[in-house]
DNA sequence: TTTGACTGGTTGCAAAAAACAACTAGACAA
DNA sequence: TTGTCTAGTTGTTTTTTGCAACCAGTCAAA
């Protein structure tokens, strides 16, 4: 593994996620129910099929993701977030707000977005909980 | 202005902060009371000074910094966090609180987070207070 | 009034990363 | 067995980053 350039919170984060494209992929799983390769190549910004595995590769060394075969079809592959993921939440709404506040945002994002923030705790809590129904149903092949 | 690649919060937000450096001068700015173009150049993450310049360029474009200049010494320039700015206090302070549970950081930056999540919103809302008052100080010319 | 350090940068070049398009081998369904 | 879908790979171009040297204006002290 690659030397840190400092111990700080914040370049700790910045080096798993500190670019244009790994924080889209986590939000294609967590909110938008992706699970496979093909479905996050297709999404809005078009990331190139390289660049998406070289991300996936990643995020499953950092211990963000994980990778399991599909149950009916073996050349595909199923990408689920772990704990560790999953605990990315917090994070994804904070700047999902941030930006529906100070950026130009479609309606339909503003509106979830709104929707997600009203919850509160008790709507994530269940969110993440289903994330973490879905790791255990795959964790034990 | 370039056009985005979507408008999805997650990727208007990425637009402006995603890359390895942006976050960590607002980090300096917010955080570890830096106002200097020097004082930034020399923090522990080492940036270039080419790329500084570019980063607080883009920042004062997007509105999160604004640069003054300072009132005793001609050739500096001051740079503050805007509203905008501040209010990405929630974000940064979420990104950190996830960095110190699953990332190696240094002990002292443990116990600094610590005691920022454990402040809660009253801590918070203080720190963007003072945040909002040297702002003030600086508008009015 | 000259010296030397400090100010926010700029410039030029090399290296790394991203973007783009074309391509591939294995799996599956008809 | 034909065509489509799967997760990628490969090669090339373009963009971004990293690095080191450099610069002119400012200021304080001698």
């Amino acid at each position: 593994m690659k030397k840190s350039r400092s111990y700080c919170p914040m370049n700790q984060a910045l080096e798993v996620f500190g670019d244009k494209w790994t924080l889209l992929i986590i939000r294609d799983i967590m909110f938008d129910g992706k699970r496979y390769f093909r479905e996050m190549l297709s999404s809005d910004e078009k990331i190139a099929s390289n660049i998406l595995t070289d991300r996936l590769n990643k995020l499953e060394e950092f211990g963000i993701l994980m990778k399991t075969k599909d149950a009916h079809h073996k050349q595909k592959n199923v990408y689920s977030l772990t704990e560790r993921g999953i605990d990315l939440m917090p994070v994804m709404i904070e700047i999902a707000n941030w930006s529906t506040k100070h950026r130009e945002v479609s309606e339909k994002d503003r509106i979830h977005v709104g929707e997600l923030v009203a919850g509160g705790k008790k709507l994530q809590d269940k969110m993440q909980g289903e994330l973490r129904e879905e790791l255990a149903s795959v964790s034990k092949k």
